[in-house]
DNA sequence: TATCATCGTGCAAACGTTTGCGCAATCAGG
DNA sequence: CCTGATTGCGCAAACGTTTGCACGATGATA
């Protein structure tokens, strides 16, 4: 229990102020070659690790190298590889990220948004929870730079990094047409989310480039949950007249699909066919292999944290917008 | 870019001194009832929300509502649903969590830990990656509170929360054995990590217990990632005298031995059975459904929580020991 | 009435940094 | 040799809290 050096101890044992040692680690300022050699041994000596907290606290405006990530589900594998894309750009420029998990739930994304501000985080990167959420624009306001993934916010504008959604649906259909399907039953995300509407939108589109009429019973709107897919698909699939295809707008949901299926012995694609949004972990060597969209998660990550990265560099840059293309897998669900 | 409001700005406006306030707030030390009544009326006012950064920096030894969680691989589900445990435990003590993830790099490891120290976090939770590991030790040391999960670390009774790798292999080899297999291969984790250990353990007592003799060809050490299950179950399938039955001892290798068993062609479970460790999103829908022993991620990470919060509230109680039960799901590839 | 505990509040130090300012010493230009 | 810039470093304030101590007012006890 014995405690860490901090500055005093550093500079004591090099027989310097503590600015001076402030100072070479920051290299900041002029330091004489000499002395900045003693103080350099003095803290390998020490084993000195600057306190972190105190940093912040001190230096409001200047770089605190912690970035802030707010996410709704870590369980949902696209958020996992997008945590992952950031916290590998983060630590190669030695940042630190907060983590949090919302869970779609208002008041806790509003935590931890108190939270993360209260930390004073140097940036924060979220899917905003709504196109237009006041907490998020409140953060914002207050000089905290933002960066929006997956979802965007109507206003303000933000540095943001989205999946191109509208065309991932728009070819998941096609593909699903060409394949000569006419009733597409769609389970699609919250009708309020960006994501649900630029897929609803693919899918709309797409039913028109083919002069096919849309069926309104085909199209039910699902929460991204697993639980939703299950009960969506199985309301589709008991209608009188059901659809021979159905386009699933997240993994999760598709699994919760595949229960359905399962459950009801229907055979894929043979009696309905299927295409998914997300690659999942076992959709390759599945029976059959699943045709999804692979959205590039982990990209997204990654840009959207180097974004952030330069963000906090030079406050004053123009917003840039940056959408990336997902990838229609063919494989035999469809 | 306004300021937050201070303790100062409050206390103005409450027309008390900053210590009153931090007192109400804290709900230490005596206050008048109508001054509180002033000083919150004021806070509601001003929309104070205390700095998290200040307060930690002061207040060293009492709570800062700061957890720290390193875990090896956000993409491994095992990790996100613990991760999920822990998170929600804090959420409900208002806490927040620091998740790191460390790609089961000592260096990266190091860094992490080094960043929740000097970020002062009240405790940490983490799956040590040696069982002898210095840098963990060091923290131990310096009076952080720290639960061990998954892994175990060999020295300091430290609190930590297991599965119980023993009996979930155990039983899921009696299993296998139960169907009449006699050649069962091991697609093994890490051979120095505890889980690793303990695993083949279980594989071998169940051996023991049939009168069934070891054939060390058959037994190989994966590093729980997907491409390591890919190739070992390559290598064992193309032995002169290949296994009729695998136990995969993660749920990454069972997908990579899939991909394997697929590009054979091979029949599941007529021409090699399969036994899993994880449950995998769509296990129970795979064609055939896929028979894994499950653990207990989720319960894992909440036991965690539950127990650094404890420990955080009282150091000196003793070291507690939980080992979590995993279940064998029996479905059709064994 | 004197004494003493208790209550409610304020004052100021402390947490470990960063940084503006000032000052002495050195150096270059004239 | 004088002036003025530059270099190298120390002093002390500031960041926003928490908390030990002190002190006046109030109430209870003797």
């Amino acid at each position: 229990m014995k405690k860490p050096s901090i500055l005093i101890d550093v500079a004591r044992r090099a027989k310097v102020n503590i600015s001076t040692v402030s100072r070479t680690i920051n290299q900041t300022g002029k330091i004489g070659s000499e002395t900045q050699a003693r103080v350099l041994k003095a803290m390998r000596e020490l084993g000195y690790k600057p306190n972190r907290v105190a940093r912040r606290l001190r230096a409001r405006e200047a770089s605190t190298h912690l970035l802030g990530l707010i996410i709704p589900n870590i369980q949902n594998i696209f958020f996992a590889d997008l945590a992952r894309g950031v916290e590998d750009v983060a630590y190669k420029n030695n940042y630190a990220v907060l983590l949090c998990n919302y869970d779609e739930d208002e008041a806790k994304e509003r935590f931890y948004l108190d939270v993360l501000q209260s930390e004073s985080v140097d940036g924060i990167i979220l899917p905003p929870i709504h196109e237009t959420d006041p907490a998020v624009l409140q953060v914002v306001r207050n000089g905290t730079p933002v960066v929006c993934v997956d979802r965007s916010l109507s206003s303000g504008n933000l540095d943001k990094v989205e999946v191109d959604n509208h065309t991932g649906a728009l070819k998941a259909v096609e593909h699903i047409i060409s394949r000569g399907h006419r009733r597409i039953g769609l389970i699609g995300g919250p009708a309020d989310s960006s994501t649900g509407r630029e897929r609803l939108r693919g899918y709309k589109d797409a039913h028109a480039q083919a002069g096919l009429a849309l069926k309104a019973d085909l199209i039910r709107f699902g929460d991204y949950k697993q639980d939703s897919g299950e009960t969506i698909a199985h309301e589709l699939l008991s209608l009188p007249d059901p659809p021979t295809a159905l386009f699933v707008c997240n993994g999760l949901m598709l699994a919760g699909a595949l229960e359905t299926i399962a459950a009801l012995g229907l055979k894929i694609p043979k009696q309905i066919a299927l295409v998914g949004f997300d690659e999942l972990l076992l959709a390759d060597v599945f029976n059959p292999p699943l045709t999804v969209v692979r959205q590039p998660a982990y990209e997204v990550g990654k840009c959207a944290a180097e974004l952030l990265l330069k963000r906090i560099e030079d406050p004053t840059r123009p917003a840039t917008s940056l959408k990336l293309l997902p990838e229609l897998i063919i494989r035999k669900s469809c």
